[in-house]
DNA sequence: GTTTTTTCGATAGCAAAACTATCATATTTT
DNA sequence: AAAATATGATAGTTTTGCTATCGAAAAAAC
C-alpha cells in the first residue's frame, strides 16, 4: 500500500516549512531518530545541531522549541494514522470490520506501508508511544488548543467516535472510549516493555495480544450497550 | 472516615525522610503546592526554597532532584488509594459492590476523608492526573524500576486486578484493564477540563459522569467474559 | 550541662539548557 | 546583476540543575 500526502502540518507549528529546505528536511528526520534515542528530556537543539553539523540558530530557525518540535512529529503520527484509517476503511461496509480493522492499525499492524514522508516509522512510532503525552500535559495545554495545534488528533478520535456510533448508536461514551482505546494502543506496549506488572501483554511487540485486549475491550463495551439497550 | 498510615515511602525515594523535621515537612507540603500550581516543567527546587524562604542547597539534601520529589508525592497519593481501597472493601463481600466502591475511589469520590498526612488532597489529586506519567515516560524507567520505585503503583494496580479476576475468574487481561481504568480515572477529567473534544465527561469535576464511564467500561468487559465463555 | 553530632543558612560556583542577537557569506529568486 | 533569503560563525543572556564549603544553631548523647 502505498500512501500520499497532501495533508501537511499546521504552518504554526514550525517557524517555517520544513519540508522545503535541505537543512529543514533534515532536522526533522534526523531530530526524530535522536529523540527516539535519547528521550524527549535529554533531547535538545545543541546536540541535534552537532549531529547534522549545523548550529544551534538554525534549528532555532525552524522550530521556536523542543515542545513544538515534538508537536510536529507528533502530528505526522496522527495525519498518518488517519489517512491509514481512511483509505483502509474505503471498501469496508460491515461497522464491525471497520472497528478490526481500525484496531490493527492503531496497533501499529499496518507500520509497513510505505509512505512518502521519509520518516523512519520505526522511531515515530516509538516517540508516539513515550513521548505523546508530554505534548499536552503541559500547563500551556489551553493556549496551545486554542491555536488548533490538536486539531489532528482531536479528528482522529472524533473519527473513530463516529465509528463507534455507526457500529453502536446511541451509546452515550463514544469519544471517551475513542480516546482510551488510542492512548492505552500506545501505553500497553510500553508497560509491556518497562513495567510488565500492569499488563498482560508480553514484550517485544506482542501485536496479536494487544489487538485482542483492544478489541475485545471495545465490543464488549459496544455490544453491551446495544443488547442491553 | 479516618486514615491512619503506618505506611511511609519507600527510604531511596529521599535522601533522608522529609517527615522527621520541620524543614523537610515544609518542603513536601509546600512543593506540593507550588508543582500543582505551576506544574512539574516549570517547579524547580530554586523556586520551592524562595517560596519557603529556605535554600536551594536545604531542599537538596532531602531529594535528588525534582524527579525523585514527583515520585515520593505519587508515591504518597498510590498508598492513599490503596489504603482506602483496603479499608473501603473490609466490609464488602459481594465481588460487584467491591468493583463499584473501587471506582468510585479511584474517581476521586473519597477525597473528602480525612487523613494524617498534611497533604492538600486537592493539589494530590492535580498532580496525580497532569503529572504522573512523567514519573514513568522516561529514558531512565527501567532504572528506576529496578529499585522497586514503581511497586506502590504496580501493587495497585495488581489489587485491582485481583477484584476483577475475582468478579470474572479467568478473564485474561485483568491488569491490562486495571492499569487502563487507573489511568482514564486520571486522563479523562484531564481531557474534560482542556481538550474536551477527546472526552464525553463533562468539566468541573463531573464525577458520576465519569464514575458511570468507568462503570460500563469495567463491568462490560468483565460481564462479556462471564456470559461469553 | 557541656561535648558531639547533625542540621541548616549563607555564599559560591559550575556546566548545561534554552534561548536571542548580530553580521558576514553563501544561495536562490527576481 | 540586484535584491531577497538562508545559513554559518560567533557571542552572549538567563535559567536550570546541581555540588562544595564553612560557620552557626539546634538536637542528641554523654
Amino acid at each position: 500500500m502505498n500512501l500520499r500526502f497532501t495533508i501537511r502540518p499546521n504552518e504554526k507549528l514550525a517557524l517555517r516549512d520544513p519540508e522545503s529546505s535541505d537543512l529543514g528536511r533534515k532536522i526533522v528526520r534526523q531530530g526524530l531518530m535522536l529523540m527516539h534515542k535519547i528521550g524527549y528530556e535529554h533531547f535538545t537543539f545543541r546536540k541535534l545541531a552537532t549531529e547534522i553539523d549545523t548550529k544551534e540558530a538554525s534549528v532555532y530557525r525552524y522550530f521556536e522549541n523542543k515542545h513544538r518540535f515534538l508537536l510536529y512529529l507528533l502530528t505526522w503520527h496522527w495525519n498518518i494514522l488517519e489517512y491509514t484509517v481512511i483509505v483502509s476503511l474505503r471498501n469496508l461496509d460491515d461497522p464491525a470490520e471497520k472497528i478490526r480493522t481500525l484496531i490493527r492499525i492503531v496497533a501499529n499492524d499496518f507500520s509497513d506501508w510505505d509512505d512518502e514522508t521519509g520518516l523512519d516509522r520505526n522511531a515515530l512510532h516509538g516517540i508516539a508511544m513515550a513521548e505523546s503525552s508530554k505534548v499536552y500535559l503541559i500547563k500551556e495545554v489551553d493556549e496551545v488548543n486554542r491555536e488548533q495545534l490538536f486539531k489532528p488528533y482531536k479528528d482522529l478520535c472524533g473519527r473513530i467516535a463516529g465509528l463507534f456510533s455507526e457500529y453502536a448508536p446511541g451509546y452515550p461514551f463514544s469519544r471517551s472510549l475513542s480516546s482510551t482505546m488510542l492512548e492505552m494502543s500506545q501505553l500497553q506496549p510500553y508497560f509491556a516493555q518497562h513495567l510488565p506488572a500492569l499488563t498482560d501483554i508480553g514484550k517485544d511487540g506482542d501485536h496479536e495480544k494487544l489487538i485482542r485486549f483492544l478489541e475485545n475491550l471495545v465490543f464488549s463495551v459496544l455490544d453491551n450497550h446495544i443488547s442491553g439497550k
